[in-house]
DNA sequence: CTGTGTGAACTCGTTCACAGCA
DNA sequence: TGCTGTGAACGAGTTCACACAG
């Protein structure tokens, strides 16, 4: 028991629940509870039991049989199949409404992210404080790292941050038209993955990893269930009143849930 | 030819790709291009071009063999799919910085969603504009659509909004420990869907329609890939010079794309 | 001859059911 | 006995390949 797995391959839908699991099993542990098995973390989680035996059974074996797992060992776990436990400098880049709900979002600080750098364009915004850092003008990214960054170094609140680290992480928080150039900028810097809010594709190098989240798409997903749901209620003979179960989520690859 | 389908039962897969693929034709569209094959919009969309035809095959037989698909009625047949073309009066819950970028956001608009309410509860927030619209107290909520609501209802500058419509879909944008409160209340207004960006599972009545957006999720998932990044880096002889080819998305299940 | 529309093959993910260990 | 771990069955979604319409 309690072995982890050599790399196996992790499949991407387990991947997006990993996540997921981390938030529930912060809770439990936060709550004291020294042990929990699957059927518990699946109800809080919002999914099926099989399918958080087999999701874990990808990372290893921690379950004890009879007992269940044990939720400290599971988070540190699933920190390391994340790569949560190590420290990956993260750029935003747009510190607009969106970027400074980022910044200042429950998950950046509890997930343990830290933001190595800020960059906008807008002469307004470049030289205050965000989050304990300084806005840096676009262009400073082309030259993050080299000898010229020196003074806007320690220009932060935090005299504990370490100087300009190697970026890994790309956040891209400005309007579309802006996006392909900050990605190439991104990328130009040496960052490997990419999460863009931007409603626009990117081009750019293929070994780079990106992931999109468009607020817009989601709202005509939700437009179109709520259609279906319209639809559905011309049918019923009578509006059945309701139940209080659990709120799945509706047909997400990743994110769903319920506690 | 160009003959829509009754009812038959949409994949949700293809409905999460729909809003890309509408995109990509409003482009498309804008630049005045007349038709487009599915080869095209399948480049521009950043997915495979099969792909694209069973996803428009599901909606209707759209397309004009040898030649290819209008855009423009296509976007008006999965504007119709997706009820993007009827109203859903919408409520946003939490004007902090990620409610107002998600009212000021370009999808709000572009896509045709009107913003019906906003709601909060700080006394600082309350009764500021935003993005047109006063920001009402979460308790009038309660009473949306009851006569006591009259006197807030004619106090945002734009003259021609209408009365207090029976809201439809609800966005919570507020603190996590805040959503479910939220969440009970925007049912017991009527709303049917709910897209909720505070990182906690809801409980709630089966019927209603929940998507889940996490940002820290997306940055965990980031994580996971970047680690592997690193791990192949370890194994690779040569740090291969890369070509410029576009950028799909890492295993996500709606949202991918490339223009 | 070009590009759609679609059955059929295939891949990936979910669920089942139970063997095996604490 | 109780719950994990997992092969095996199932189902959803993707890709292939080709018949057929313009």
């Amino acid at each position: 028991m309690a072995r982890p797995r050599r790399s196996h391959h992790i499949p991407i839908a387990t991947v997006t629940r990993l996540p997921l699991y981390q938030r529930v099993l912060t809770e439990v542990l936060r709550a004291g509870q020294t042990t929990i098995s699957s059927e518990e973390l699946a109800v809080l989680a919002g999914v099926n039991a099989a399918k958080v035996r087999k999701d874990l059974s990808h990372l290893g074996t921690f379950g004890t049989r009879g007992t269940g797992y044990d939720p400290g060992y599971l988070v540190s776990q699933i920190d390391h199949c994340l790569g949560v436990d190590r420290d990956w400098p993260l750029a935003v880049v747009g510190v607009g409404n969106l970027g400074r709900a980022l910044v200042n979002s429950e998950g950046f600080s509890t997930r343990g992210f830290r933001v190595a750098a800020l960059f906008d364009v807008d002469p307004e915004v470049v030289g205050q404080v965000v989050g304990g850092m300084v806005v840096r003008h676009l262009d400073a990214l082309d030259r993050w790292g080299t000898p010229e960054d020196l003074d806007a170094s320690q220009a932060g609140g935090d005299p504990d941050l370490p100087g300009p680290a190697r970026l890994e992480i790309g956040v891209i928080a400005t309007p579309a038209e802006a996006a392909q150039d900050v990605a190439d900028r991104l990328v130009a810097a040496g960052v490997g993955a990419i999460l863009d809010f931007a409603p626009r594709g990117l081009r750019g190098p293929s070994d780079i990893v990106v992931r999109y989240v468009d607020l817009s798409m989601e709202l005509q997903v939700m437009s179109f269930f709520q259609s279906r749901r319209h639809a559905a209620w011309e049918d019923r003979p009578v509006p059945v009143p309701v139940p209080v179960p659990v709120l799945g989520a509706a047909g997400q690859a990743g994110s769903s849930g319920a506690a």
